[in-house]
RNA sequence: GUGGGUGUAGCUCAGUUGGCAGAGCGCCAGGUUGUGGUCCUGGAUGUCGAGGGUUCAAGUCCCUUCACUCACCCCA
């Protein structure tokens, strides 16, 4: 076998694939409830949307961008993430200066340059949404309680919910340099000293215990939130509380997109490997203006399509099980049989049944092993015998009674056998 | 970018102190020349990841390399 899917990425194979492509259905399913309009952006865009959308501190921009640059020499970038192609498609076409919010959702292929490993491809896939234009704390809560609909709609039951607010341009600052200082203090690898100065709240997210262990007594932002802020947050808690969708608050959570302020949340699950994060989200008030864009105060989340289906498969949601393919199958005899079947299939079809045939000129044992694979009902047996009596043998694969039904009433009467 | 683990049939994996390349499942055929699932019998399939070295002899030992995988960093 010479060639592989490149490094980092896999294919989607039934029968797994279909129950993926229903994750990605289900997920979307409750933004459909909600107004939300599907959008479709280009999987790759002007390689300066992302640097400054993303943020140029972080790990997406500094390393783990797909950049190329095309015929004409221009930059671009496989699109690490959604939102920022969103916000500017919304810009592109002025579909802010109608009423606000814009609503709009997007599902597919999103691409990072990272070490692969369970739960963390270099090719994944999103359900996103985004709410443009309007400040409101029921936007931030509608969107939360949709994603949570989507993947209790699944049967997940530990899918957690993390909680923070990072304040806005006013308190921001100020919790920004209290925290600075206190890092400044601790005994940190060259990097994370780095990172201090780039972007200190982003150290708060740092796993490795040696990091945890000295951030105890670390500045909260929860501490420094402005009273604007602080109104905003306890009137997002208050409408998923009413909504019945529980929250744990976690002052830590920062997230790695530089462009959230206030409300950012997190779902988590334990399932994912040495990954967590099913989904997360926030909102994003300054980004239209780095874009070059009016002020725009957004919301948003991303959910992972094939993060959800691990987290499934761990709660055993996601059996392997082949599912029926069709409910007939069409076993020929002979070259005639064969000709008169394929019509029939066809007929089959058009009359609203799924159906399959033998092909590749299969004796009727292997036929018959093909109707049995294909988790069909019936099967349909032709050959010289029935084509000169104008009829096919009719056999009922689970029971393995048959009967002969003529061919030209076939059709309608395994309609009323079928479902 | 850094570290650990694993590479043998389509899949999951055995393979002893270096001594004929194996099993289960799947696939194909026959038992049944017009009947699947169960059962019985038979069959095919290998660059033992790749390259080099040691040896009378290497899947096995040594070196190099590639791939996959898990984890760190980080994130959906």
């Amino acid at each position: 076998m010479s060639f592989q899917a490149p490094k980092g990425t896999f294919d989607w194979l039934p029968p797994r694939s279909e129950r993926v492509l229903a994750v990605r259905e289900a997920l979307a399913a409750p933004l459909r409830t909600a107004g939300y309009g599907y959008i479709e952006t280009p999987v790759f865009e002007d390689t300066q949307l992302f640097a400054r959308g993303v943020g140029e501190s972080t790990d997406i921009v500094t390393k783990e961008m797909y950049t190329f640059a095309d015929k004409g020499g221009r930059s671009l970038t496989l699109r690490p993430e959604g939102t920022a192609s969103v916000v500017r498609a919304v810009l592109q076409h002025n579909l802010h200066t109608g009423q606000l919010p814009v609503k709009l959702w997007y599902s597919g292929s999103q691409f990072r340059y990272e070490r692969a490993q369970r739960g963390r491809y270099r090719h994944f896939w999103q359900v996103g949404a985004e709410a443009l234009g309007s400040e409101d704390p029921a936007l931030d809560a509608e969107l939360i309680v949709l994603a949570a609909r989507g993947f209790a709609s699944l049967g997940l039951k530990n899918v957690t919910l993390l909680l923070n607010s990072l304040g806005d341009q006013n308190c921001r600052p100020a919790y920004r340099a209290a925290l600075q200082e206190f890092l400044r203090g601790l005994d940190l690898d060259e990097e994370t000293r780095a990172r201090i100065e780039i972007n200190p709240l982003r150290v708060l997210d740092d796993r490795r215990s040696e990091v945890q262990d000295q951030l105890a007594d670390a500045p909260l932002v929860v501490d420094h939130l402005c009273a604007a802020c602080k109104a905003y947050h306890e009137e997002v808690r208050g409408l998923l509380t009413a909504c019945g969708v529980a929250f744990t608050d976690d002052p830590r959570l920062v997230r790695g997109l530089d462009y959230y302020t206030r409300t950012t949340f997190e779902f988590v699950h334990g399932g994912l490997g040495s990954q967590s994060a099913v989904g997360g989200g926030g909102r994003y008030d300054g980004l239209s203006e780095m874009l070059d864009g009016p002020p725009l105060p957004s919301v948003g989340w991303a959910l992972g399509v094939d993060r959800t289906f691990l987290a499934m498969q761990a709660e055993g949601l996601a059996d392997d099980e082949a599912r029926q393919r069709v409910q007939v199958y069409g076993v020929p005899l002979g070259d005639d049989a064969r000709r008169r079947m394929f019509l029939l299939v066809g007929e089959l079809r058009e009359a609203g049944l799924s159906a399959d045939m033998a092909f590749g000129g299969k004796g009727l044992k292997g036929a018959m092993k093909g109707a049995d694979r294909s988790g069909a009902a019936f099967a349909l047996i032709l050959g010289e015998r029935d084509l000169a009596a104008e009829a096919v043998q009719v056999k009922d694969l689970a029971t393995a009674e048959q009967s002969e039904v003529p061919l030209a009433q076939v059709v309608e009467f395994l309609k009323g056998k079928v479902q």
